[in-house]
DNA sequence: CGATCGGTGATTTTT
DNA sequence: TCACCGATCG
């Protein structure tokens, strides 16, 4: 009783009040850094202990396994009693479908067995083409076929302009089939067939507690309502503001009539505990609803808005910046870069790389990343799971590891004993796995040795990754007491679900600078935030196909949510000159947006000119080393850039009718690039070439 | 079958 | 703006 006082005091009264409130359905509206996470951990703790709901009477839901993570690891934090197996419905949405479908719903209903193993969208696809090729179906834009087949499933077809339709449904009508003949559920499949069977199985839990609820879509939506019994109370926590996936099918429209329907009370959290006040009266700017957003923090300093030549002058700058940065003290760990595109990542990467800073890009890793776990993943997926004929042909025919067949050859294996030792060891698998299964002897009994080749380079290296994941899968096995091979297969499942972070051994955080797309930054907080490229085409993405205007309602909310990262530091960037045709020079309407007095333009006066005299000297110094080499591997080496020697300036200079003079920036055997002052760079043809050449002095 | 014409989409991505 | 696909025609 004391640490729910304790905790309920720590709340301020909005907070507070959210928690105590007793209606059956509660949405908070919670701003960005308002304590969200707090508000509901709070919220579970007070129905746990005041009210004497038993933790496993609640389903907790989240979108990623981080958020999960983070729930789980706080409850038990509060109280160290608590212990993972008492919150068996905290999860994903996904896990915690899956966890039902296996335990507590009438599987057999749907004619699916409860050893059903998950399909990655990779393994959907392949499952899809092999189809196509078996019923010979026609299908259009087949190299598109996983777009097409989600803008099937989601009714809005994809390429209006199809004269004759193809047999996209009927290839949709046989992979049902296919799945349930190979016992097999896709993402979708897991929070489907649980939304069918909830209504009539026993399951109902007393509590439904949603994180992120803006994120939801119609199918997650559905299968909350589906969760909901008559006693069962809905405690919702999301932003509106942070709607960022609409066009992956959430909407405000869908999630506001849900709430219409369970006649929600709304409470909200209004206090940002985050940012600096400067911060976040920016940030407001990009608020659709303005009213409610306060800050507690002192103004800290303004926002530095930085103008560059182009994204390599922009990089380099940064990478300086950040060496300052972590020499005046600051930790890599808390400073970020965000851009639009994953594709940016790459110009920055190399500048940073080349300081030595050290830096991650959040990508998420796959299996496909690690072609020795994908393929010994789909070997244990075959043996477990003797249906799994996709997983057995792929393991039999894949050219790197393994026997390596033809298919024709693999299909004739698959039907007989004693042709192939692998495909016999994996019909014994089930019988072996009873017997004297376990983790540490699966190396050999497939005798791996022979499949990963030991003669190659990578051997050592692909063991070792097959070791660590059976690491992983003993430590598994030992937390989950069951049958070796329920955990086998439970392992595999969440192996699925949670990426390679579940089958590879976790690495400690390093203090590292995180490199990530405005996205992938909701739900994070850094100190120092620089956010690049704020030019139109980038931020806002240009938004030119007539699509709805909404779109660029939504690009403004990912601003928002990009801003709202920072604590302390923030600084926006835009180019004069970016790279790309389809980005616009100069900065995007979304920087006149903030108030002027909020912002400190850094050299404001130091002209494009400049930057761009400084990035000509490096690229001409390049030229006559190395014209392959990173334009970066020559930036320090020939520090400080200003004591040049004046042999770059015998360039020639040519007139245009219409950009004046300019000088030579590159030519090659038919074109020649002008760099003009005020006008950037231009390209002629020689064959037609408007300018005149004019002699040095 | 090759050439051409027209329409469409491009980016973000948890599980 | 461009690249790509499909439909259509000779």
């Amino acid at each position: 009783m004391l640490q729910i006082d304790d905790m309920l005091q720590k709340l301020n009264s909005y907070q507070r009040q959210a928690v105590l409130d007793n209606s059956s359905a509660v949405l908070v509206n919670a701003n960005v850094g308002s304590g969200k996470t707090t508000v509901l951990i709070s919220k579970i703790f007070y129905q746990h202990m005041v009210a004497g709901v038993p933790l496993n009477e609640m389903v907790v839901l989240t979108f990623t396994n981080k958020a999960a993570d983070e729930i789980r690891e706080r409850m038990m934090a509060a109280d160290p009693s608590v212990k993972p197996e008492d919150m068996p419905w905290f999860g994903t949405f996904h896990s915690v479908a899956m966890r039902m479908l296996q335990n507590v719903l009438p599987l057999e209903t749907l004619h699916y067995n409860k050893s059903f193993t998950v399909l990655d969208p990779d393994e959907l696809n392949e499952m899809a083409e092999r189809l196509i090729t078996e019923q010979r179906l026609k299908i259009k834009y087949r190299s598109k076929l996983s777009k097409r087949l989600e803008a099937f499933l989601s009714g809005h077809p994809l390429y209006g302009v199809m004269k004759q339709a193809d047999d996209i449904g009927g290839l949709w009508d046989c992979m049902i089939k296919e799945k349930l003949t190979q016992n097999k559920m896709d993402f979708d499949d897991l929070i489907r067939n649980a939304t069918l069977l909830l209504p009539q199985g026993e399951f109902l839990p007393q509590w439904v507690i949603v994180d992120e609820f803006q994120d939801c879509d119609r199918l997650q939506l559905e299968f909350i309502r589906a969760a909901l019994g008559e006693k069962t109370k809905l405690f919702a926590v999301g932003d509106p503001n942070q709607i960022i996936y609409s066009w992956r099918g959430s909407s405000r429209n869908i999630f506001s009539e849900f709430l219409k329907e369970v006649h929600a009370r709304q409470f909200s959290l209004p206090i940002n505990y985050r940012s600096s006040s400067t911060i976040l009266e920016a940030a407001k700017c990009f608020l659709e609803n303005q009213s409610e957003l306060a800050g507690i923090r002192e103004p800290g300093c303004g926002i530095t808005v930085k103008r560059h030549y182009s994204p390599f002058m922009e990089a380099d700058y940064l990478a300086e910046k950040i060496n300052q940065l972590h020499q005046a003290g600051v930790e890599y760990r808390n400073i970020a870069v965000f851009y639009r595109l994953q594709r940016q990542s790459g110009t920055v990467a190399d500048a940073l790389r080349h300081k030595a800073i050290p830096f991650e890009v959040s990508v998420r890793k796959t299996l496909k990343d690690i072609p020795v776990l994908q393929w010994f993943v789909r070997l244990l997926n075959a043996s477990v799971n003797l249906n799994d004929q996709n997983s057995l042909l792929s393991v039999l025919t894949n050219s790197q590891f393994g026997p390596g067949f033809t298919f024709s050859q693999a299909r004739k294996v698959m039907e007989t004993t004693g042709e192939c030792t692998l495909s016999d060891k994996i019909r014994g698998f089930s019988n072996w796995a009873a017997e004297s299964g376990s983790a540490w002897k699966i190396y050999d009994y497939f005798g791996l040795d022979s499949y990963l080749f030991p003669t190659s380079a990578v051997f050592e290296g692909n063991k070792k990754l097959i070791l660590g994941m059976l690491t992983q899968l003993e430590a598994f096995s030992s937390k989950h007491s069951c049958t070796f091979i329920q955990g086998l297969s439970d392992f595999l499942n969440s192996a699925v679900l949670y990426g390679t972070d579940g089958i590879t051994e976790e690495t400690e955080p390093k203090d590292s600078v995180k490199l990530m797309t405005l996205h992938t930054c909701k739900g994070l907080e850094f100190q120092y935030v620089f956010i690049l490229g704020v030019n139109y085409g980038l931020i806002p993405m240009r938004a030119d196909t007539g699509r709805e205007l909404s779109q660029e309602d939504e690009e403004r909310r990912l601003f928002f949510v990009g801003i709202t990262r920072a604590k302390d530091y923030l600084e926006l960037s835009y180019y004069t000159s970016p790279d790309d045709p389809r980005v616009q020079p100069g900065p995007s309407s979304f920087l006149s947006v903030i108030p002027r007095h909020l912002l400190d333009y850094k050299d404001e006066e130091r002209s494009g000119e400049a930057d761009l005299q400084a990035f000509r000297r490096k690229i001409m110094e390049n030229r006559g080393k190395n014209p392959l080499a990173n334009p970066f591997s020559s930036l320090d080496k020939t520090e400080p850039a200003e004591e040049e020697t004046p042999e770059v300036l015998s360039e020639r200079k040519v007139r245009h009718a219409k950009y004046g003079d300019g000088i030579i920036y590159s030519e090659d055997d038919e074109t020649v690039t002008v760099e003009f002052p005020g006008y950037g760079l231009k390209s002629f043809s020689k064959d037609f070439c408007p300018l005149e050449f004019l002699e040095l002095e």
